[in-house]
Formats: structure tokens, sequence, C-alpha cells
DNA sequence: TAATAAAGATAGTAATACTATTGTTTTTAA
DNA sequence: TTAAAAACAATAGTATTACTATCTTTATTA
């Protein structure tokens, strides 16, 4: 049995919560595949519940629909981005180094000991890197925002900001500039390996320390004073 | 009547060139318009043959499928976005200033003077903002990458990272920078607009002198040797 | 053991994303 | 100028999607 890590999410996420029965579990593990092979457009809930022996009906009992399935998910990923800056950078004090911790974690969340058996984290940082932004360009954006559904990443944002204030207080961009870490790591692992004219990240040597060789670079030129 | 600017498009993006007929043209004008008006989402070709008093099938002889329709838009985007940039730094001789026409280019595309009658600049770059990123995060890219469909970006990609590498040769990521330009952009438009805790410029001030003000500080920070 | 909650089975609906066919204009070219 | 061809409109039809509703079975708990 794996360690009971249990990431709170927001309530108006879901129906029924899916971290307290089988089935829920089940649609989290199945869906994160699912969505992972099919992309989002052509996930949906009667495939999931083929996949899982059940039914639409009881996947909607925990879901809206499957935009807030996603939605779901990418909180998750961004809560589990935050709790691994929070374990790996907890004994450091410079801010220099702190930032580091959170290049690597952001770049690498995927290659952690998995702790949560229902959840490939692998899987789902490659669907927050393919569909992720998704969830919040849409036109219910502000509705959904004002319920707090995009917290975990604005939390995160917030997180990194401070530590970027830390090493340069007199930069002038630090919310940004955390908010461009998260979406530079994500778009140009994506690009290395669909979009290579976009990126002089290549997939021919190993992506990920390249991504954080760059983000790094950014960081400390962006910082110098 | 208004000049004729005849953008070029790849021929694989429609079944029939909108920009030779009336109806065609009619559909980009309204497809603009709605697909700002609902979002690509909610967007649909029943939808718009309604609006333009016309009928689904028709709207079949011009384009696939909605997809395709707004891969032409975007594409159109950014070959307006790369006209702009020619014109305006046709003269321009310094890398640096060059760039800086670049960045201005890129922010206010909207804000220049519509030179196709049919194509409302200023929505389309709604759009791109909030829909663009779409057309490339799908499982269909590799097969319409190698089809050239995303051109019109890499293009552009290519014709700014050239600038990049003019104002510091040393600089190790001139495509990243070149994406990440555009990406900012848009990204941060939308951030100051709909999630401003994710970002550092606001509505409240011009948010394009602002964009433009924070573009340039990257790019001079990170060019800088 | 009765009550209750969770899940499965089944059916049904409106909308979407198309395809196909036929008829009517409009354009063009002989 | 007229016949042919292309463009467009009108209509119908299909499979799939995104649900909602209801009813039955199974598991849990009081």
């Amino acid at each position: 049995m794996s360690v009971a890590i249990k990431i709170a999410l927001n309530g108006g996420l879901y129906n029924k919560d899916p971290q307290d029965s089988e089935l829920g579990r089940n649609i989290i593990e199945h869906s994160i595949e699912l969505i992972d092979e099919l992309g989002i457009e052509a996930f949906t809930f009667k495939k999931l519940s083929i996949r899982i022996n059940s039914t639409e009906a009881s996947i909607y009992r925990y879901f809206v629909n499957k935009h807030l399935l996603l939605l779901y998910l990418v909180n998750w990923y961004w809560e589990w981005v935050q709790y691994l800056i929070q374990i790996n950078s907890r004994h450091i004090i410079d801010p220099k180094d702190k930032l580091k911790i959170i290049i690597q974690s952001i770049v690498s969340a995927s290659k952690e000991n998995p702790m949560v058996g229902y959840v490939n984290e692998s899987k789902l940082q490659k669907i927050v890197i393919s569909d992720g932004m998704k969830v919040y360009h849409t036109k219910d954006v502000d509705d959904e925002n004002s319920k707090g559904f995009f917290k975990s990443y604005k939390n995160l944002a917030l997180t990194v900001s401070q530590v970027i204030s830390d090493v340069n207080p007199n930069f002038k961009y630090p919310y940004a500039l955390a908010t461009n870490l998260f979406e530079m790591a994500n778009n140009h692992l994506f690009f290395a390996q669909h979009l290579p004219k976009l990126t002089d990240i290549s997939v021919k040597t190993n992506v990920y320390d390249e991504m954080e060789e760059m983000l790094e670079y950014y960081v400390n030129k962006l910082l110098a004073e």
C-alpha cells in the first residue's frame, strides 16, 4: 500500500471526492491514462466508463463534465509541484538555491518517485504540457476563477514570485517571471518533441537537463543586479 | 474598396480559397466575430451559417472543419504580424532598434490600421490570445506540422531569432526567446484581464504600453553581454 | 434486519459534426 | 446567346457526444 498523501483540492471541482472511494480513484487513474492516449478532445466519459468497466452515469456522479475533471487533474499536478518544492527546499535558506530547487521541481515533477498509487505523475505531466492551458482559456475563466478553481496554480505562482523577490527585491516582474517559468518549461518540452523549430532544446540530448539549464540561465540573467 | 493585400497561406488549410469569393470572405469576417463572441468551443459551422444566411454545407466547401478554420485564422494573424514587422522595420539597420519594432508589432498588431476589409485585426488578436495555442496542442500536431500548417508561426520565429542573434551572437536560446516573446505577449494580456494574480501587468494602466515595457526589459537584460 | 447509500443498467434527448443529394442561381466560355 | 459548369442553397440523414432520468442491484451501517 502506498503512503496516503491526500491532496487537498477545491470542493467545487467535483461532485463527490474521488479520493475517497475505489471507483473515484479508478476514475482518476484511468482518466490520466486515457487523456494521455487520446488527448482531451477525443476523451469522453463513455470511453472512460468502458475502460474501467463502469458506466457514464457513475462517472457523472464524481465529475460534472470532462472539463472539470481536467481542471481537477491540473490542480492536482500543481499541488504536487508545490509539495515537491516544499519538501525539496525545506532546509535551504539561500533564495538562489531555493530557486534552483524550484526549477528542478517544475521540470522534473514526473521523475520523482510516485507517492500516490493511482496517479501516474509522468503521464499527468504530459497531460499538463499538452492540455494544461486549455483549462483557463475558456469563456468561463472569470466565473471559474471566482470559485477558486485556479487556486493551486496561483498559489504556486505566489510561492515562486516570493523567492524571486528574495533573490532580487528590485526585479519588477516577479509574478510574470514565475508563471513564465511554468509556461516555458511546459511549452518547450512540447516544442522539442513536436515543433523543434520553435525552440533551442533538443530531444537528442537529455531534454530535462537542457530545460533546467535554460531556465537557470534565464533567471540568473534576469535577476542579476 | 480596401487595398487588396492578399495573404499567402498554405493551400492545405482550406478546400477552396476563401479570399477569392464573396462567401469566402464572409466566412472569414463573421467567423472572426463569432469565435470572438462564443470562443472556439461553442462556435459551430451551423451557428456561423445562420449568422451569414448561408448553410452548413456551403461552409464545409471552404473548410474541412472548425479546427482548420481556426488554424487558417491563426496563420493569417502571424503572417499579418510578419508583414507589420517588415514594413515597420524596413529602413532600420540597428538590430536593437529592429527588436524594438518587433516587440511593438507583436503587442500592438491590433492597433494598426486595418488593411484588409473583411478581417478585424483587433478581434483576431483576441482570438489568437484566447485560442491560438489550441491549434498545435492536439494529437495531430506532427501530421499537421509535416503538411506545413504551422509555417507562418515558424517563419516568424525564424525572423525574430535572427534579429536576436544579430543583437547578441552569443545568446544561446534565440528561438526559445523568440517564441517566448510571442507567448508572453499573448499570455500576459490574457492574464491581466482574467487572472491578474499570474502577472504584474495591470489593466488599470495601458496594458499594451506595459507589455512593451516588460518585453523590452526582458530582452535587454537577457541579451546584455 | 431494515434503511441508506453507492454503483450498475438502461433509456432517452438535444446538439454536434459531419455526408449526401437534389435543385436553383450565377458565372463563364464556346 | 446559349449551353455547360461551377457555386450555392435546401433538405435530409447519420453517428457520436454530452448529458439527464429512472430503476434495479449490491454493499454498508445502524
